[in-house]
DNA sequence: CTAAATGTAACAGTCACGGTTACAGTAATG
DNA sequence: CATTACTGTAACCGTGACTGTTACATTTAG
């Protein structure tokens, strides 16, 4: 969904736009864009202003995004690696387990983001640009 | 979790051991280790016996499980890609997007499974005895 | 038969998340 | 300066996934 809004910001290369008309995109509420554009101003990869006919805007090239670091920017917290419970200190395997199971999922993590730096925002809009080639393009 | 409970089942190796066994190792309930076991046991991973004095062991050697495949018998539906809502259709670059972002999110899915599927069993049980090593091993 | 397990259902609690409403603050514009 | 059009933010509810727990039917060893 991050990176939705993100490919609209693209699209619309330079212009502001307003948080209420990426909701209407993404079929969702004006306040959940702005909620979700906050972790994205922190990540340094849109810039907003606020007031009168303003709205937000990319920070910086498309082909200088990619998705990693808008996985980085938006995901909480490592979503699924989370280490839950304690598990029991008197199991000789229960205690040991904890400092390799970070290690392994640290591992899957990178995997994972070197897979998702793999493509950027520009290529993303590429591909939706060709494949809605033919298509009437309202300026919504 | 699920690597917690069959990293005791190959620590203790042919054994069958009790659901009841594996949750004081986990520190949780019975019954959320037997609906682990049920994930596993779909995944061939592990071989369960009902009735008295039984419980469950692995399927096969730790040598031969790893996990990527744990990941998959577990995880319920690809946790983290789940493309939730409908995006506005009306809008042009909502339309196309659903099929392009499955395309990078099965990427990365599968950068990750192979990342985890390098970590054997065998593999976290060693690592597990070694730094446990020099503690006593109560046969818990 | 009895004891010891699993399989399974039902239900409460938690957590993350999306959705919604409401309101304060801010900036462009006339 | 007043209006207008935005963002930032808080508060609250509903949902879905997961864990924890109790309870019970079922199965199997001895």
């Amino acid at each position: 969904m991050a990176v939705h809004v993100l490919a609209v910001l693209a699209y619309k290369d330079g212009d502001r736009v307003t948080s209420a008309l990426l909701a209407a995109s993404v079929n969702t509420n004006p306040v959940v864009i702005r909620r979700l554009l906050l972790a994205l101003q922190e990540a340094k990869l849109v810039e907003t202003r606020k007031g009168a006919g303003s709205g937000s805007r990319l920070n910086c090239s498309p082909a200088r995004i990619n998705l990693a670091q808008v996985y980085r920017a938006v995901e909480q917290k490592e979503a699924f690696g989370r280490a839950s419970g304690v598990p029991n200190t008197a199991c000789p395997v229960g205690h040991c387990m904890q400092a390799e199971l970070q290690r392994v999922f640290d591992s899957a993590q990178n995997a994972l983001e070197r897979d998702l730096a793999k493509t950027t925002l520009a290529a993303i809009l590429d591909t939706v640009k060709a494949s809605c080639s033919g298509r009437n393009l309202k300026s919504k």
